[in-house]
DNA sequence: TGTACATCAGTGAACGCGCGTTCACTGATGTAC
DNA sequence: TGTACATCAGTGAACGCGCGTTCACTGATGTAC
């Protein structure tokens, strides 16, 4: 990829717009801020690159491709950011996996029309190589995370982590959905999405005998 | 309402269709089911209707009005379900809520196009007078049972049932979405939908002291 | 029981709109020499 | 360092399409008498 001016600033256009990719998936994200992935389309998206309708068919084939490339980075994105909440389980797991889910909150929060391209654009993943993968890899930080967690216990009472992580992925991706997303439809809660997850995951943890029985 | 002859058979119409508003709703159905909430249109459900494309304007003002009766309908299908299968917490409280979790995902399978309309249409509630009352109906079934299985735990153990409500919302609602519905980007899982939330719940109410240790 | 009439659900033609997509083109960039 | 040329990103005009929405209309239904 190369450019000949730098930024996105919107300082005199030549002929060749020169980050066009990019600058259409910016318009991506905003498009699908305002209006979820169904109001997207690559009209729009040129309008607001300042190019022509047909400019985007140089950098892909349809819209299809064009989320599922916002979906991609988004996934990257994501395992980045559980990574670095994780952080290979310091302080302590337990606090760690705190961490963990309220960055998954915040992603979503933060980062709607990336989340909005992750889990509701409807995208068949196994089209777009890399698309699963990416999904995968973020999971596999909630996934790692669970195994480190449990890999103390007991034999007996040690849940599968795979198991472990989906329910925890379950539960966050559900508090995401309902009540994160700024959307019409979002339903009011007496306390915060990160307080309602923390105390869920709290609750989960120490019916495996992880947590402390109370940490109000 | 009134109509002339009973039932959707395609025998050959007269100039009015008779039953055309819950023909609409029908199609809907059929569309949301196969394209998700954006993948109607209003022209189209005329013509699966087999009706000029004016005549729903005679039943609803806009797409939004149609697509907001059919989460409300599903709303009313789905508080009607879980209270079924919650039967009064027959014939205990904790195997009535498993039953319960089984009856949530059973409806999003069975009903993925009422799922969609309620969870993903980005409906803005307020706007459509029942709908916030149908979708708080539906809750309050698990509301009410999670108050109910918690009623004889000590004060000091006990959590908010709002709060218990949430987290199983929470939960089942973030498995059927990721899990359960027919999508494209549905990821596979080694084990069922519903073996995961029944894991999940059990040891949720497990760390409550609310179910037996081990029941795999 | 029959007739006149009001009601209103559905018609069909029309409109403007935005989208997706194509095409031959143009002009900027980079490179070979 | 300069020139010729290949490459290719972006143009702009055009197309067909389906949608939303309106309008004056029509014909079936139900009701008052």
């Amino acid at each position: 990829m190369s450019w000949t001016r730098q930024g996105g600033g919107h300082e005199r256009r030549s002929y060749h717009h020169g980050n066009l990719r990019e600058a259409l998936l910016e318009a991506a994200l905003q498009l699908i801020a305002a209006n979820g992935p169904a109001g997207f389309t690559i009209a729009e998206a040129a309008r607001l690159a300042g190019v022509s309708p047909a400019a985007p068919y140089r950098h892909f084939s349809d819209a299809g491709a064009l989320i599922a490339e916002v979906a991609l980075r988004g996934f990257e994105r994501f395992a980045d950011a559980l990574e670095r909440a994780w952080n290979d389980g310091r302080p302590d797991p337990v606090r760690a996996f705190e961490a963990l889910g309220r960055a998954y909150l915040s992603f979503a929060r933060q980062e709607p029309a990336y989340y909005a391209a992750m889990f509701e654009a409807r995208i068949a993943a196994e089209a777009y190589p890399g698309l699963q993968a990416a999904g995968d890899r973020a999971f596999g930080v909630l996934r790692d995370a669970s195994e480190r967690l449990i890999g103390d216990l007991p034999r007996e009472t040690r849940p599968p982590a795979l198991m472990m992580a989906l329910h925890i992925w379950s539960m966050s991706h559900g508090i995401a959905s309902l009540f994160v997303r700024a959307d019409p439809s979002r339903r009011k809660l007496p306390m915060s999405p990160e307080d309602l997850l923390e105390a869920g995951v709290l609750l989960y943890l120490q019916s495996l005998g992880l947590a402390g029985a109370k940490k109000p």
